[in-house]
RNA sequence: GCGCUGUUGGUCUAGUGGCUAGGACUCCAGCCUGCCACGCUGGGUGCCCGGGUUCAAAUCCCGGACAGCGCACCA
């Protein structure tokens, strides 16, 4: 039996320290992966790049961190609570009862597939009470979706936060005024978030404990039409899935759907989305993506059908990434309105409205939130180049702003003076921030295999000509090429020699 | 959560109810080596966990964990 990509691509990242099993020496635990040294500095280069484009270059983005831990009113308020997936019910006294079960266990009758007002008839007719202390039981709500656990000394209930976007609606008056953020602006935030996922799958792509980079866009209601960023972003093209061509394909039981192209304008213009902003936010992610060695052709965005959104949604706007076992999503763009505002308004008694010249606005939110492991393991399976005739070996073809190290620096040979002179440019490049490796072990092919298999661009190796005219070679990973340089130069030329002027051009000042 | 399949050094794998569980690659040390893992020598690490059957279990049985796939789920 072969192995699929997914199960290559894991071997790799496991011989190489990129990612493995949380408490693997115990058995695992579902759904959980730690990233190791090379998958962190990935990580890291990959987060980096966001904040980068994302929040630092723009002037009117600001970043949080908020806690993870969140009480049980916020999820109350922000909905979660009523979409849980377990049937569940607390008594007065907070205890919480699996429904179904207690069904099933003292009725003898199936509760599968029940809904839950349907449970909740059923508890009322047959009186069941709490379990535990004999109170009766509340309203019947769905529960599992959150890891709950109790705080202090009162257990008071709280959860894992879900998404990382309820701490930023949580903090907007504080950010909002801190700031003195005049609409429209983002928060942003990078964290971690949890879910109980039923069954978690493939890899990274489904887990329950993963990382976000999120940020909530502030708009004036009556200015989504206006963004700052449109007259860059205008030219930009999106592969565009329809509701219409998810239907088509559904009569037609097609396995994928057709995707055409349009542009940011186009997609603004001819109502593709719901209003300027959101068209921007998609073109945005195009350009973002041109960083990270995915095709263009393995990236859409898919219109979410009615039952896959949310009732207060505008319309929600999933970036897909071609897997070699499906199209999954990466990013998920919604258009939330005014909905969070106004449920913590509700669930809080405090004021959210933003005051524009005396009138009280409520701003409507626009939430590009990225996966952080699914886009770190669809990037790994784009770049990684098996079964390569040429070298013989596997390796990773990613991008150098990506890559876990600038360069690795090699002595051809294991001669005192070529090591020496070696590592002292070995030193100098660390000296000047740069992240280099060392590696003197084995024959001069393997360690630039060793270096190719965690995707370093560039090998710079000391030879004994190296002694006699101040130069060295660098061997490049995607070619296999080498060019010549004096060693003085070698530093800057390990430094990136990107072409960033179009990742770091937007600079809008609304 | 249900079902199918699987789990042997770091990785990939051979294997049988019974001597010190074999190989390949990687890794480490040394030698060699004037540029792409395939020169030499030496070395290290392993039968997923628990229970059962048995004189004897890595092997058979049961349960669990984990993984891949399918279904369901993924507000």
């Amino acid at each position: 039996m072969t192995k699929s990509l997914l199960e290559e691509v894991m071997t790799v990242s496991l011989r190489r320290g990129i990612l493995y099993p949380t408490a693997e020496i115990y058995g695992g635990l579902a759904g959980f992966y730690d990233f190791g040294p090379i998958g962190t500095r990935i990580r890291n280069n990959l987060i980096r790049l966001w904040r980068t484009r994302f929040v630092e270059n723009r002037d009117n983005v600001f970043e949080v961190s908020g806690n993870t831990l969140l009480p049980s009113p916020v999820f109350e308020a922000s909905g979660h609570l009523d979409h849980f997936t377990d049937p569940s019910a607390s008594c007065s006294k907070g205890h919480i009862t699996r429904i179904d079960q207690l069904i099933e266990e003292r009725l003898k009758i199936p509760a599968e597939g029940k809904r839950n007002d349907e449970l909740e008839a059923i508890v009322r007719e047959k009186k069941l009470r709490c379990p535990v202390c004999g109170d009766p039981l509340g309203e019947v709500t769905s529960f599992g979706l959150m890891f709950g656990t109790s705080v202090g000394g009162e257990r008071r209930q709280a959860f894992l936060r879900p998404e990382t976007a309820q701490n930023i609606f949580l903090g907007f008056k504080r950010v909002q005024t801190a700031m003195r953020a005049k609409l429209p602006f983002g928060v942003a935030q990078i964290g971690r978030s949890y879910r109980n996922e039923i069954s978690p799958r493939q890899s990274i792509v489904r887990v329950r404990e993963f990382g976000q980079m999120e940020i909530e866009y502030f708009v004036d209601p009556d200015q989504l039409d206006e963004c700052p960023l449109f007259e860059e972003l205008a030219p930009i093209p999106l592969n565009f899935v329809t509701r219409e061509a998810q239907e088509k394909a559904a009569k037609q039981s097609a396995t994928d759907f057709t995707s055409i192209q349009i542009s940011v304008q186009e997609a603004f213009e001819k109502k593709y989305v719901p209003n300027q902003w959101m068209a921007c936010i998609l073109g945005d992610e195009v350009e973002f993506f041109k960083l990270l060695g995915i095709p263009d052709q393995a990236i859409r965005f898919r219109h979410m059908r009615p039952e896959e959104t949310p009732h207060y949604s505008g319309g929600n706007f999933d970036l897909e990434v071609n897997l070699s076992f499906g199209w999954k999503e990466v990013i998920g763009n919604a258009y939330r309105r005014d909905h969070d505002l106004k449920s913590h308004m509700k669930g809080s008694q405090k004021d959210l409205s933003y005051d524009l010249e005396g009138a009280k606005v409520i701003p409507h939110v626009l939430e590009p939130s990225f996966g952080i492991d699914r886009l770190i393991y669809a990037i790994l399976e784009h770049t990684y180049r098996p079964q390569d005739k040429t070298r013989g070996w596997n390796w990773f073809q990613l991008p150098p702003q990506l890559a876990p190290y600038h360069g690795v620096v090699l002595p051809l040979l294991n001669r005192s003076e070529l090591e020496e002179r070696a590592t002292t440019l070995y030193s100098v490049c660390r000296g000047q921030g740069l992240d280099v490796l060392y590696d003197a072990s084995g024959r001069i092919g393997r360690r630039y295999a060793r270096a190719d298999e965690i995707g370093i661009p560039k090998a710079v190796t000391i030879d004994p000509q190296s002694l006699e005219d101040q130069t060295a070679t660098i061997r490049y990973r995607d070619t296999g090429d080498q060019t010549r340089h004096l060693i003085s130069e070698i530093p800057n030329l390990l430094k990136l020699q990107h072409d960033f002027s179009s990742f770091f051009r937007l600079s809008p000042k609304p």
